[in-house]
DNA sequence: TTTTGCGCTCCCCGCCGCGGAGTGCTAAAT
DNA sequence: ATTTAGCACTCCGCGGCGGGGAGCGCAAAA
């Protein structure tokens, strides 16, 4: 990777310029000329001179033009530059915080709570918003309960690492009274809460195996049911941890990009694999992390940044959202907003004592 | 709505050639001349004379040209005419009728068996897939139970109509003993068991407000958990009952369509709001239904066709599962894939004991 | 060091003309 | 009475052409 470029380098001529232009071409995509800079940025410089410096800033990297009689449009270095050092971040109104604020209000589950976020990223920026679920590094079995739903019909409940609550129907060889089956939680509650849930999986078999002999026959019977449960939940793994929204509103921006490139896209959106690994780049992050164009590593990306912020609540990351769009997107104002969401929807999940 | 178009009005000449020419361009996607036309049908004639039956053809508004010296184009009416009366359905090959018995292995929860539904069928049509979930028409609370996670938070266990189970947490203002809570549940269950979900919630907050008076303190605290459980339950209506895949594989083929049509199409899968009506019209169908481009009467899907077909299991209609398309897609081998999958689904789904 | 002036490059756009594919019509053939 | 052949016509797509515009680099002047 090439080294970025450090501010101090460069005049503070320079820089003025670079900046106008970025932002120029931000704003309308299509190459910044001389003429135009020598119009809209304060210093009174003519064309040549802004052409002298645009030369400059090209040899540095920062710029380059599609042709060579055209206009001048940042590189992915070059809007690196334009992001650590010299933006001027916005700052939201107040309808838009009121806006987050509302959305996130912890009213309701966890799951719905995270789509939300992610709808309210892509709505309010109209590039595609992605939160990341929780992925419990390690799950901690905390309880588990039992209810009958008929003789031999039994929900199980396994409440894991504080929040998360999986359920799963399994069907028993023979009855069990509501007596039983809280004989039975209580004494595998005992036995596994605080375990470690791949660690209760791998042992369960065996030292289940073993205690059968030592047990009545009624904790017999409670056993296998436990085998069930535990086999059976072995096939959840929350695969789904990824909640995109908006991918449509990067239909409008594509109007630089071919079809193919979108489709490209989109495919990596489903896959998630990518994306994902990008993410889990940023979890560590402390703060927004951006990913400009090339330098996220993946190819489908070139052309669109990402701007994430990991989220935590209760002193603990629990994962990473942000925003996928266009390298030329406006910065100052996605980067406050997916700090502020990051920030809020840690509020929300904090403590939901 | 016209009228569609009675075969034994037309001679069987006229029909071959139509066939022919819908078969031709379903392949290449090119207006059909008159000369290829006569080239390809098995029917000695001259391309004059094909001209002729083209243009009586038109008239009925079974094709039309897109421009005057173009080739001719099936309508809408004209792939109605072809899909009821003309078409020969494929056989499927035993390759893929044991992948999609495979895929529909009734091994694990039913939404993972919807999702793969759906994705199947969008990899093997190459195009897109979507699956009604059962919708329940009313939803019995069948039991509710509370399960204490710490002293303030407990776990609020929703079972519904058999098969649902919904789960949230909520936080109190005072501790509660498990010995409380399940008197709680207790009390609960006997009032509210098997009564319908939206009365419940209608009526519980009026009812319970009267009890509460007559009860004592520890109950009062219990009731008013009670509220919070299912008023918090209120916002948790089953939204997403359909699930879409391979969106993207339409970007490939929309080579014909731009792109503000395809965002259009895009935009309402994630509203769900058109295509969920559009499914419920098929619920009653028996068997395959096919909407064809403005037939369905939503005009993002003009230009494209939905392929329907509901399932059931234990002999109760479930949802509908289908497949969407371009007009120009190879019904022959899209419907009874589409017919099998929702077979296939409702034998999955039987009988889940 | 900045500016002016100049020549040059390249894109974009509209225009033209042509070949190809296909049509409709009429008149001849079957 | 059909079917076919012939013909004139229409329309699309494409490549080439040319002018206007925007922008660049370079060299010489300020």
């Amino acid at each position: 990777m090439v080294s970025n470029i450090d501010p101090s380098q460069l005049s503070e001529r320079s820089l003025r310029l670079f900046k106008s232009l970025v932002e120029h071409f931000i704003e309308d995509g299509a190459p910044v000329g001389s003429r135009t800079l020598a119009r809209d940025s304060k210093l009174n410089l003519s064309p040549a001179t802004i052409r002298n410096v645009m030369a400059d800033l090209e040899a540095l990297g920062l710029l380059n033009s599609p042709h060579i009689s055209a206009g001048r449009v940042p590189t992915a270095r070059g809007y690196r530059l334009f992001v650590d050092s010299l933006l001027s971040v916005d700052h939201l109104d107040s309808a838009e915080v009121d806006q987050i604020a509302r959305e996130l209000a912890p009213k309701d589950d966890v799951p719905a709570l995270m789509q939300r976020a992610s709808s309210m990223l892509s709505d309010i920026t109209r590039l595609a918003g992605v939160v990341m679920l929780p992925r419990p590094e390690q799950s901690r079995l905390r309880q588990i309960e039992f209810v009958a739903l008929s003789a031999r019909r039994i929900l199980v409940i396994l409440v894991v690492n504080e929040r998360e609550v999986q359920n799963r129907i399994i069907n028993t060889a023979r009855d069990f009274s509501p007596a039983e089956l809280q004989q039975v939680s209580n004494y595998l509650n005992e036995i596994f809460a605080g375990k470690e849930l791949n660690y209760v999986r791998a042992t369960i078999l065996d030292e289940l195996e073993k205690m059968k002999e030592q047990v009545n026959q009624s904790m017999q019977a409670a056993i296998e049911m436990a085998q069930t449960a535990f086999d059976a939940e072995a096939t959840i793994e929350p695969d789904d941890d990824l909640l995109f929204s908006g991918q449509t509103n990067l239909m409008d921006v594509a109007e630089l990009a071919d079809i193919d490139q979108l489709k490209k896209l989109f495919e990596s959106f489903n896959q998630k694999r990518d994306i994902l690994h990008l993410l889990e780049q940023a979890i560590n992050a402390d703060g927004i992390q951006i990913f400009i164009g090339e330098e996220s590593g993946y190819d489908v990306l070139d052309n669109y940044s990402v701007v994430t912020a990991p989220y935590e609540a209760d002193g603990q990351m629990l994962g990473v959202l942000g925003v996928i769009g266009p390298t030329r997107m406006h910065y100052e104002r996605v980067i406050p907003i997916v700090d502020l969401t990051a920030r809020m929807l840690g509020c929300a999940l904090n403590t939901r004592s």
